[in-house]
RNA sequence: GUGGAUGUAGCUUAGUUGGUUAAAGCGCCAGAUUGUGGCUCUGGAGACCGUGGGUUCGAGUCCCAUCUUCCACCCCA
C-alpha cells in the first residue's frame, strides 16, 4: 500500500511553492545563456544504451554501475540519460548541425538518472542545466564557458563558491602520464589502501584525491599531469588561465581534479560550494574534443558544463537567498447568495480576460471563511457581492492591508473602476 | 554496492519497566461576530504509530524482514 503514497528512492516532488523558485532560477539561466548566444535544445529522456557506453565511456562508474538500462518491447537496449552531453551531441550529429556555421552553442534543462545510494544533494533522478559549445578549440571558448558559469553564481548572489581548474591533457600526453603514474603508485603498493589498489588498475588518477592519510602522502609526491602536458596542451591551459585572470575571476589550479566521464580532454573545472558542512560540486565541466569523433562524426572540439539544479537550490536555501514564491492572488471575489455567486464568477472571468490574477470562491461557504481564504491567498484586494450590491450595481473594493474601502461599479465600468482604484493605491505606497 | 542511524495526525514533537478509547502545539474546519480576513475564546475533523511478519493474554514500545530519509565510504551534479 505504501508504495502508492511514497515516491521511489532518490526522487523528489516539486510542489508549487518550490517550483516557483525553480522557475526563478531557470529564468536567470535562460537569460544568461541566451545573452551568450546559446539556444535551447531538448532531447529524449532515453537513448540507445550504446550512446552512453561510447560517449560517457565504458570504464566509468556511471556506465558500469549506475545506469538505468532496460530492454524495450522491441528488444532494444535503452538507457535513461545519466547526463546531458551525450544526447545533445548525438542530436547535433543527427541533424547535421555541425555542417552549418561553427561554433554552435546550446543549453539544456534535463532530468538525469543514476542508480546511486541517495543522500542529500545526491539523487537518482536529478536535474541539470547545461551548456554545450561545439566547433571551437580556442581557449577563448574555455574562458567563455567558465565565465558563464561564474556569472550565474554572481547573479544568484551566492557566496563562497570556489572555482578549481585543471588540465588533463590530450590523449597523447595523458597516456604518457598514466604510464608514469601507474609505475609510481605501483612502486608504493604497500602504502596504498584497498580501494586505491583497485584504482591503480581502473583509473590511477583517482588515487590523487584519496582521503586516506597514507595514500595522501604518496599522492602528494606523485607526478603531476600538469608537468606532463605536451606543448600544445600547456599553451592552451596557460592561455585559459590568462583569460580568467584578465576577467578577474579567482580560481585555484587543482592538479587532482579528475572528472568521472571519459570524454574529457584538456580543461576541466568544478565550482564547489559547502552545503550543510559538505563540499559538493554544484557545477562542473570541461573540454571534450574527442566526443563527436567518438560518436562517429568529424573531429569537432567542444566543451560545456553541467550544473546541478537540486544542489544549487540547496545552496541558495542554505545561504538564505530569497527567491520569488508563487504569485499571490490580487483580488478575491466573495459573495452571499446564488445570484451574487453567478455575478462574482462573471466579474472574475472579466478580470481574467484582462490579465488580472483574480479568484472567486467556489465552495459556497460562509463569508467569514471566504475572507479567511482570501487572507491565506495573500489577496491584496477583496470584493464582496450580495443582494444589496447587485441592486445598487456597486460594491466595495477593500484593500486587505489598509482596510480601506472604495465603491466601484459592477456594470460596464467595472474594469475601469477596478484598475483606477488599484493603480491609485499602488502609487500611494511609494 | 559496504557500514551506521532514522521513521508516531499536514508540520514539529510527547508517549514512562510492553497494559483499557495514542497526547500536545502549530496548521485545517466550524462557531462566538445572523454581510467581511488578521487578534482572542470555544468546539470539531484528522494517526490502522512507515509496511509486513513474529514473540505475548496484551506491542507505538521487544524480535526479524522490508521500504524511506539521513550520515560515512564509493562516486558525482
Amino acid at each position: 500500500m505504501e508504495l502508492l503514497t511514497q515516491a521511489p528512492r532518490g526522487t523528489q516532488d516539486v510542489l508549487p511553492q518550490e517550483a516557483a523558485a525553480w522557475q526563478a532560477v531557470e529564468r536567470v539561466m535562460r537569460s544568461e545563456a541566451e545573452l551568450h548566444g546559446f539556444g535551447e535544445v531538448r532531447t529524449p529522456v532515453f537513448e540507445h544504451t550504446e550512446l552512453f557506453q561510447r560517449g560517457v565511456g565504458d570504464t566509468t562508474d556511471i556506465v558500469q554501475k549506475e545506469m538505468y538500462t532496460f530492454l524495450d518491447k522491441g528488444g532494444r537496449s535503452v538507457t535513461l540519460r545519466p547526463e546531458g552531453t551525450a544526447g545533445a551531441a548525438r542530436a547535433m550529429l543527427e541533424h547535421g548541425v555541425f555542417n552549418g556555421g561553427l561554433p554552435v552553442k546550446f543549453y539544456y534543462f534535463t532530468s538525469c538518472y543514476r542508480y546511486e545510494k541517495a543522500q542529500k544533494g545526491r539523487l537518482r533522478e536529478f536535474h541539470q542545466f547545461g551548456v554545450e559549445l561545439y566547433g571551437s578549440g580556442d581557449p577563448l571558448s574555455d574562458a567563455e564557458v567558465i565565465l558563464l558559469g561564474h556569472s550565474l553564481f554572481e547573479r544568484f548572489g551566492v557566496k563562497g563558491v570556489r572555482l578549481e581548474i585543471n588540465s588533463i591533457g590530450c590523449p597523447a600526453c595523458r597516456a604518457k602520464y598514466f604510464e608514469t603514474l601507474k609505475a609510481y603508485f605501483g612502486s608504493h603498493r604497500e602504502e596504498l589502501c584497498g580501494t586505491c589498489l583497485d584504482r591503480l588498475e581502473r583509473n590511477p588518477m583517482r588515487i590523487l584525491d584519496c582521503k586516506n592519510e597514507s595514500c595522501g602522502k604518496v599522492a602528494a609526491e606523485a607526478p603531476k599531469m600538469i608537468d606532463f602536458l605536451c606543448g600544445d596542451c600547456r599553451a592552451h591551459f596557460d592561455h585559459v588561465k590568462a583569460l580568467l585572470d584578465a576577467a578577474g575571476v579567482a580560481y585555484t589550479v587543482n592538479p587532482s581534479i579528475v572528472r568521472g566521464l571519459d570524454y574529457y580532454t584538456r580543461t576541466v573545472f568544478e565550482f564547489l560550494a559547502e552545503i550543510d558542512g559538505k563540499e559538493l560540486a554544484v557545477c562542473a565541466g570541461g573540454r571534450y574534443d574527442g566526443l563527436v569523433e567518438e560518436l562517429g562524426g568529424q573531429h569537432t572540439p567542444a566543451l560545456g558544463f553541467g550544473l546541478g539544479m537540486e544542489r544549487l537550490l540547496l545552496l541558495l536555501q542554505a545561504q538564505g537567498v530569497e527567491l520569488p514564491g508563487v504569485e499571490p492572488c490580487e483580488v478575491f471575489l466573495g459573495y452571499l447568495g446564488g445570484a451574487a455567486k453567478a455575478a462574482a464568477f462573471r466579474l472574475c472571468t472579466e478580470l481574467w480576460k484582462s490579465g488580472v490574477h483574480a479568484m472567486c470562491d467556489v465552495n459556497g461557504r460562509g463569508l467569514k471563511a471566504q475572507m479567511k481564504y482570501a487572507d491565506k491567498l495573500g489577496a491584496a484586494y477583496s470584493l464582496v457581492l450580495g443582494d444589496d450590491e447587485l441592486e445598487q450595481g456597486k460594491a466595495e473594493l477593500k484593500n486587505m492591508k489598509t482596510g480601506e474601502k472604495k465603491k466601484i461599479s459592477l456594470g460596464d465600468r467595472f474594469l475601469d473602476d477596478y484598475l483606477t482604484v488599484v493603480t491609485e493605491q499602488e502609487d500611494l505606497s511609494f
